[in-house]
DNA sequence: GACTCGTCGGCAAGCCCTTTCCCATTGCGG
DNA sequence: CCGCAATGGGAAAGGGCTTGCCGACGAGTC
């Protein structure tokens, strides 16, 4: 921190140029003060040259632009956001890059952002909610234009009080938010049909001839597999199937946990003939662990998943599952917040789910 | 840009609070100014006590901390910034979050930056070059204290140059890249054993009975592709195979690419036995590519690729690849840019790459 | 030729913080 | 009981940039 300080100090006392060695740059980013005293104008006409807010006589123009080109002079973009009031950069909060969900949202996302000229900030939380929190707070000390969350509201009512009351903060201090999964936080949000998606899933099933369920949901606490978990059941109920007696296994929304799950199930006894793992990332755990253990998919139990993420194009057996269009969830969200008015009232979009059926499931005789 | 201006007058103009509706926060971040006032300190106070900058007395420090909650007070990270005069900001550029390469990369890096309390930007290239050196000024710009690329090295010697020469501003500057992928530019480099591998991996493969190849490559102008060739070349002449008549199809760095060339593959007449895709995304899309044209792996033809992304773990039949570290590899390149003294002589790493035999390639009788 | 515009340069006052001085306390040994 | 260091507070000078305002100057009008 001395040294950062001392820098622009040494840097002044150091003489332009040492003789003989040419082109010896000293430490620390060019100034403008040194554009403009090297094209022989003021600062404010160096700055309206570099960032065209009123126009320049031409030979004043010019060797401005010379000048900031000679000597590579970078703008500062945390002073100008300072002097302007105003960011140019968008704040995503996801769980985990490395989870093909979110790496599609996140895909979105940036598309959405690169076309405006903007910069991301990406933070993971790793399915930690406190984490959470303190990115909303770091994104909002940065004063990011626009903040998209894509979390998995849980049933923690403190918890959610919580975020809604930073996201509040947020927007009070004049962000935009919008938040894909989860709802009545007071901003934007992006919302998949999980429960209809989940519904009209369990009815394809039906239809395949399959009686007996086995859902393999997420933790308890979130709501995303709630949904699911629920539509799922009303699907069932509403093609006659006791839901009483539906197995439900509760694990970790990631591949391991769809893979111990999957073999507790094969571990409690009779199979069902077919097995919804509420998100994709699970199924494929669960189809692993289901090989691991010589049952074979579809022929021993059939399988669905929900999501339809992408690396699910090169699973074999091609894998069931409800599709959602990922990157478009993110780049609408990424339109919510980046072009809606700030104090509008905050919409919510609804993206609708639409059952695949691949070969993970079979027709039963 | 003029709201953004009038907004703070605006804002001060505003009476505190409008009778009768509580708690109406004015637009607008709290300042610290306000947090001091409110607590009857001097700015300077309650920066000290914000920032734990110097110790502060209790009486004081309490009422401070205090102002600062109840005001519900964020800083402002880009004016602390541009006070102290060194962000905490990583820059990170890679060439599409969708691209599990990249992702598993990102991941690595993103816990590293996560673990130092630090936030990332990133920026997606999607493969073009002139897009990559423009997010290099972008960084710059934000004077992020470290910057870490992961792109791909080509033969283009003018961007070659080009790049050299803006990372080279950059760490005049004072700041710290490393580049993952690609060395030679003056920076710290992560390197994957990329000819190594792929000679490692021609071995294992001719071990396997194989004499006759094909190889789906990249671009002619990337590098890693023309290394992977090169080593796999190396390789096959050191088994006595004859290189001459090695099938080489050039084609996009793509899960489509190697789709594609698996079918100009097919068309051009007899199948060698093994086909060796340069980097496993393509390796999928020939693995599709294949199956579309009713062509089995393995017993019609055997199929290496190269990386071990993640997404390989469901594939069936398992794919055949040399390993890279990917995850690891990120977290390499940010460690050599965050925790080396600037100034430092830059290091390169070597990073390991191990053949991973599986079910894609069988043995011929 | 006096007048009004309109254009364009520069000064200086911001933006929101941090940090350097400097001064007023206080506590302590001599 | 005095001088000393150590401590804690504040005013103010930055950090790098933008922009409101004023004044100068040239071109157009009557």
């Amino acid at each position: 921190m001395t040294a950062a300080r001392e820098s622009p100090a040494g840097r002044r006392a150091t003489p332009d140029e040492v003789a003989g060695a040419p082109a010896v740059r000293r430490s620390g980013p060019v100034l403008l003060s040194e554009v403009a005293a090297h094209a022989g104008v003021s600062l404010a006409t160096a700055s309206r040259v570099l960032s065209g807010s009123r126009s320049v006589g031409e030979p004043h123009r010019g060797r401005v632009l010379a000048a900031a080109q000679e000597l590579r002079y970078t703008p500062n973009a945390q002073a100008q956001a300072v002097a302007r009031g105003a960011s140019n950069v968008v704040g995503l909060i996801i769980h985990d890059v490395l989870d093909p969900y979110f790496s599609s949202i996140a895909g979105g996302v940036m598309r959405q952002v690169e076309e405006r000229e903007l910069v991301v900030f990406l933070a993971s939380t790793h399915s930690d909610v406190d984490r959470e929190l303190e990115f909303v707070q770091t994104m909002r000390s940065h004063r990011v234009r626009a903040l998209i969350i894509c979390g998995s509201r849980t049933t923690d009512r403190a918890h959610n009080e919580r975020l809604a009351h930073e996201l509040e903060g947020y927007a009070a201090a004049g962000g935009q938010a919008a938040v894909i999964s989860q709802d009545r936080l007071g901003t934007h949000a992006v919302v998949p049909q999980n429960r209809t998606g989940a519904r009209a899933l369990a009815r394809e099933l039906c239809r395949l001839g399959h009686r007996r369920f086995a859902v393999l949901a997420g933790p308890r606490g979130l709501l995303t597999s709630r949904d699911r978990l629920t539509g799922f059941r009303e699907g069932l109920a509403a093609e006659g199937i006791d839901v009483a007696d539906l197995q439900v296994l509760h694990g970790e929304f990631t591949r391991e946990g769809g893979e111990s799950l999957a073999t507790r199930l094969i571990a409690q006894g009779p199979l069902p003939t077919c097995v919804f793992a509420v998100n994709d990332v699970m199924a494929l755990g669960a189809l692993a662990g289901f090989r691991a253990a010589g049952v074979r998919v579809p022929d021993d139990v059939s399988l669905a998943g929900f999501d339809d993420i992408a690396p699910l194009r090169d699973v074999v057996p091609s894998l069931t599952s409800v599709h959602l269009p990922l990157e478009e969830m993110g780049a609408r969200a990424a339109q919510l917040a980046l072009d809606t008015e700030p104090q509008t009232t905050s919409q919510a979009v609804k993206v609708h789910a639409e059952v695949v059926l691949r070969d993970s499931t079979r027709r039963l005789a």
